[in-house]
DNA sequence: AAAACATATCGACATATGTCTATATGTAGT
DNA sequence: ACTACATATAGACATATGTCGATATGTTTT
């Protein structure tokens, strides 16, 4: 019996399969958000300290944190009086490698129209 | 020689790489625009086709098509009257395949707090 | 229980952004 | 050149959204 193919993720049409992706992209879309992913990337990390990091008001971060546990981006563990977030699962991780990889991309030269 | 890794994407911190990859990601947060790039990713379309295809406006296409021109998720060749459009490189559906897959993750069991 | 600390929530604001309508540009055929 | 067709652009509008300041919730320690 033939495997089905994963069918194309542009072929399913299902409308809200797209919202759903659109929503995570529109997540990362903000570069203070990303850069709130990008450092629970490695290590679970406390509110306080991405603040730190990134120089920005708990309040603010808390906020975004907040928008990206909510998407399953982020999970969050309480340690005592502070809060680590991470990585839900690697997925996030792999795409941003491969939007890194396609920053870095060659360009191909061809006039800029 | 020890080939320098890669260097983790999240310690970089190069601020300008991440609002590089912001812009990516907000071009690809909108329902709209996403669709338009699903339908992108399998062969050129013409800007007509897209709009049928999604029931939208020939000149709300035209203007999201622009945007993702402009920042090289899409490429436009121009056929005769139409010009199709056709994703830049394959970097985009495997982004999109990994988000794809993390929709699709089991939801580990913990409560949602 | 009260104080100190960490995080979260609320209300308000300015800005960004997606969509619409109308108009413009550009290409092919007569 | 003129028409028809395909795509692009411009202006205007309503809504969405990121940020801030103040306040609230929750946790540990004394």
């Amino acid at each position: 019996m033939m495997e089905a193919e994963p069918r194309s993720v542009a072929s399913t049409g299902s409308e809200d399969v797209i919202v759903q992706l659109a929503d995570l992209f529109r997540l990362m879309g903000d570069p203070t958000r990303l850069g709130i992913i990008l450092n629970c990337l490695n290590a679970p990390i406390s509110v306080g300290d991405i603040a730190l990091r990134l120089e920005l008001s708990p309040s603010l971060v808390s906020h975004h944190l907040r928008l990206l546990k909510a998407a399953r981006v982020l999970r969050a563990e309480r340690r005592g009086k502070q809060i680590f977030y991470s990585a839900l699962d690697a997925h996030i991780r792999c795409v941003i490698e491969d939007m890194v990889a396609h920053i870095g991309e060659p360009l191909d030269i061809e006039g800029d129209n």
